[in-house]
DNA sequence: TACAATTAAATTGCGTTCAATAAAACTGAT
DNA sequence: ATCAGTTTTATTGAACGCAATTTAATTGTA
């Protein structure tokens, strides 16, 4: 075990360009495959996939500022301020500045958001329910995703 | 080994809606952030990711229609359409019908689209040397994705 | 041969993502 | 207290993804 790193190494220039031996293209298919899977599932909640993963992050823990919710779900304020805006118009929540630090907008969930946390438990489980893929998988798979999200923070 | 879809049936509401227990937010995030590693190295050679991945694709096998390509690549029209477009400006390649069928659009790498591949090759090694993350796992992850892609197929 | 159905691309419109920039509020060192 | 630097949001612009629709070409069938 001196070389953890050696078979990629070793490949050829062919080999190391093929579509099916990227890590990128198949996260970005599977990525995109699951969103889809979504979609007719969120709908009737009003929620676009975006939305619901935000509604995911806030159901957890709100009161929040805006930056720290791009931390935690990666994304910054030219994707969160429009899509927070939005899920305000729609009733989920309130964005407010105070006075101890103007710069920050904290992110408050109304009853009606924490309400849509109800109707929401059955988007996972439908989800499930309907895929040939079995749970050690999906578990196995999660744990090595977040082993590789780890591995960038530096 | 009666059930194999146990352990996530028991979960309760709250840990079955945990931003870290869902695979489509592992997958959302590390997919967004491996695109990312890629723009600086992709920026030189004057590709955008999805443009890279249109490439890897033909670089494998060009001379085929949009919708197959499409297929390979799990895009639609919608999305190939302008960009390959803009993979032909750049003289990459060419987009042509025949008048067997002149519903299709075949694309056929240029020279120029050929002798991109030679410095790509650097692109994949480059970010896999930078990676804290070791084969084993890289490969054990890519093997994991396409089997859960297989899945999604019916 | 007509013509309804199907197929492949292209187009349109919405909702992201993200980099880059701007604007406003705060902090810290002098 | 001042003001240069930092921080937090907001804004802008480019490039996707994708659903829905349109257009043009082809196919199958009466």
């Amino acid at each position: 075990m001196k070389n953890n790193n050696s078979k990629i190494d070793k490949m050829s220039d062919d080999d190391i360009l093929k579509l099916d031996n990227q890590l990128c293209f198949a996260l970005y298919v599977s990525s995109r495959e699951i969103i889809k899977k979504y979609k007719p599932l969120l709908d009737p909640l009003g929620l676009t996939y975006t939305g619901y993963i935000t509604m995911l992050a806030l159901w957890e823990k709100d009161n929040v500022t805006i930056k720290s919710l791009g931390e935690r779900l990666h994304l910054d304020s030219g994707t969160l301020t429009p899509l927070l805006k939005k899920l305000e118009s729609k009733g989920f929540l309130v964005r407010e500045r105070r006075s101890e630090d103007e710069r920050n907008v904290y992110i408050t969930l109304t009853d009606n958001g924490h309400a849509l946390k109800k109707d929401s438990a059955n988007v996972p489980r439908q989800l499930i329910s309907s895929a040939s893929f079995d749970d050690e998988s999906t578990i196995q798979l999660i744990k090595l995703l977040h082993k590789y999200m780890a591995s960038n923070e530096k």
